[in-house]
Formats: C-alpha cells, sequence, structure tokens
DNA sequence: GGTATTCTTCGCTACTTGCCGAAGTAACGG
DNA sequence: CCGTTACTTCGGCAAGTAGCGAAGAATACC
C-alpha cells in the first residue's frame, strides 16, 4: 500500500505528470527539463525525485549531468501500468502537445549552451 | 488535464483507495464505510464526494441513506481504467484484505443499528 | 407539526506540499 | 588547486488538505 501511495502521490501533480509524457521520447538531463517547463532547477529536480523515488523513473549520472528516463522493464508492474495508463490518456491533451513542440525545440540545442542559460 | 488531475488527485489519498476497493463487491452506505474506517461521518462523506467528482464513483440516495458505487460504463474511460489499475494491484494488499474481513461484518448488522451507533 | 436520523456543509486546526533562492556536492577545465 | 558548471539539499513562505465537531438540509416516523 504504502509503495502505491507513492506514486498516485507522485502523479498528483500536473509538472510531474508533464514530465512523464516528456520522457516518453527518450531520456533528458534536467537542464532540459528545466528549460521546458520554465521551473527552478531546484523545483524540477525534487519532481523528478519524487517520480524516482516511486520507480516511474530511472536516473542516470553522466558526468555533470542527469538524465533521467522512464522506468525500464525490471520497474515494479504498478508502476508499468502507471505509465501505460497516463500516457494512454494523456497523450492527446493540449498542455501535453504543447509541451511536445517546445521540446522539439529544445532538444535542438546543445546542451552547453542551455544550462549557461539559468544560472 | 484538469479532469485527469481530478482522478489523480482522488487516488493521492490511502482512506479513498480503501473506498473504491470496498466498494468492489457491490454498493455501500456512507455509515457503513464510516464503521470500516472509524472516521467521523463529515470525513466520509468529503472522500466519497472526491471520489465522485473524480468520476470513480456513483452515488445513489434513496430516503435517508445514501449509497456509492464504483463507476460504471458510462463513465470516462480514464476513471474506468484507474479503477482496474487500483484494484488489481491492491487486491492482496494487507490493508484491503483487513478491509474485507471487517467490512464482512459490518455488512450482517442491520442499517438502523449501525447508524445508531455513532449519533 | 415535531422529533429523530442520515448525510452534507462549514469553520477550524494541524500537517503537507509546491515554489523559490541560497548554500552545498560533485565533476570538468584551466 | 581554483573557478565554473550541473545538480541536489536546505530553509522559509504561501497554498492546499485531512481530520474533527457543530450547524444545516432532507427524509422518515410519531
Amino acid at each position: 500500500m504504502r509503495s502505491f501511495l507513492a506514486i498516485t502521490k507522485a502523479l498528483n501533480d500536473q509538472t510531474r505528470l508533464r514530465t512523464l509524457l516528456a520522457l516518453r521520447g527518450g531520456e533528458l538531463c534536467l537542464c532540459q527539463l528545466v528549460e521546458l517547463f520554465g521551473l527552478a532547477p531546484s523545483t524540477v529536480s525534487k519532481h523528478v525525485n519524487i517520480l524516482h523515488e516511486a520507480g516511474l523513473v530511472d536516473r542516470r549520472k553522466e558526468g555533470r549531468w542527469a538524465y533521467f528516463k522512464l522506468a525500464g522493464r525490471e520497474a515494479p508492474p504498478a508502476a508499468r501500468r502507471a505509465i501505460r495508463w497516463i500516457t494512454d490518456c494523456l497523450a492527446g491533451d493540449a498542455v501535453v502537445v504543447g509541451d511536445e513542440t517546445k521540446l522539439n525545440c529544445v532538444m535542438e540545442q546543445d546542451l552547453d549552451e542551455l544550462c549557461e542559460c539559468y544560472s
């Protein structure tokens, strides 16, 4: 019950739902999510940490960068079903579609340039 | 997105999850849920109202009693999938199994006797 | 009508959460 | 080393939420 509540808690926030949808296309680094959402890095870091604790997102460190992606096969079934549920239900949502568009622009930028902007 | 967030918000509480699981067996009246959870009637009423607003639970008034049950076929697909997801994942949970046991005792009692206890 | 009963709504309190900026880590580059 | 960069953690503030009891609304029973 506790681990399941961690999942529902993680899903109970628009930014975290948008994060999961944004990660459909593959892994992203924190600064890309910061750019996408226009939030403070500390805020986004907290959000992805909650998603990670719930088992919905895997994290990977490479040098200074932290990459996040949707949980893979080894994730608990409840988490994987949650991911399928929300990606199916929100696939055509206006906010999500807007994020896709903006994410395409963000992905075109070099990581170094991107990160210099917000500090 | 807003209606979907109403669902995830509704799921983000242990009592509401337990309510949904308890309603698997059919509709229940508020005083039965009050007895099951040991919470104040006002608190339980608020919880089922949140579930109802999210489209997860249908309500029915009959005389002085209010009956609640899981949303039926006319419910939005996102809600129905949510119900399937949580009932599948929590079916064997310790808290849920305990609720089942207690609910069996509660169901044996007459509604009139039950309600007199808490007022 | 008048009373009792069931549920809902309304204040209220205590706790949680999202947000930010500041400070702290860890890693690359000179 | 030492500064810069990318991220995380901490402290604080505003907003939201679960809990209760009291009051209100609606229905049944005398």
